[in-house]
DNA sequence: CTGGATCCGAATCGATACTG
DNA sequence: CAGTATCGATTCGGATCCAG
């Protein structure tokens, strides 16, 4: 007799689930861009170019390990472009692609969302913890 | 002289730099939605209310825990509306509000960016991770 | 200047068992 | 049916040190 049932099957269920849920391109692209720097560093570099040092000082509180994950995932991913130039100092560039342009595009559209409807939320939430307090 | 310096600065950068991007709603929205079952929530539910147990075997692989927890934030933010019908088994009801439905609106224009991207992304990947290789 | 490697603490997720 | 409480596993992010 089998000395796993219900676990076994919910472990099967969440594993296919799980290839469903990777497999989704929406999932993809939510699991990349909900990266808490990502959308930093594309929206420091949709106005231009930017080297190494200026991104860190841009945005501040990344440490060096986190900023240099993320570009390296970016420039995987296509989304921006690293050029280094070999000088004594070495001096390394990064660019958004056509790719990346279009994803700070996407960007914006969430972002016009956002300030459009924040305050909503807001109001919600005061509703919802002000009736919690009582 | 200072036993701290870089460090201290760093730190004092990241909380304010902390404050700053709590406080962009672009941010909270993507904090948001970037949550694994948010979106799969908010897609699940945007053809219609669902009750607690739809919505449990739909998603499939969610525990009670993070289910709950998740429709309990989404309330709280306005996204949707929570109603209790007292039975003898106790009947509830998840269904999108209207803000809800212009979020689900925003995570199809997400969803229609991945859709037309995503292979462009694959691709560079591919090209990413054969250079690496070589 | 631009990162790679490593270690460690915090936060988070998920499974399970239990309640009304 | 609709959750809540708890615990263990995993993952993440940051600090630090080091190298090209």
């Amino acid at each position: 007799m089998p000395t796993t049932t219900a676990a076994q099957r919910r472990e099967q269920a969440r594993v296919e689930y799980d290839a469903f849920i990777r497999s989704c391109p929406t999932n993809q692209l939510l699991d990349r861009i909900s990266d808490k720097w990502v959308s930093l560093v594309v929206c420091a570099l949709s106005p231009g170019p930017m080297r190494y040092s200026e991104l860190s000082r841009k945005i501040a509180g990344v440490s060096p390990k986190m900023l240099t994950q993320t570009l390296r995932s970016l420039e995987r991913d296509g989304i921006l472009a690293r050029t280094v130039t070999p000088a004594v100092p070495v001096r390394v560039d990064y660019e958004l692609t056509p790719l990346g342009d279009s994803l700070s595009l996407l960007l914006a559209g969430v972002k016009n969302w956002a300030e459009t409807h924040i305050e909503q939320v807001h109001e919600a939430r005061e509703r919802y913890d002000a009736e919690a307090d009582g």
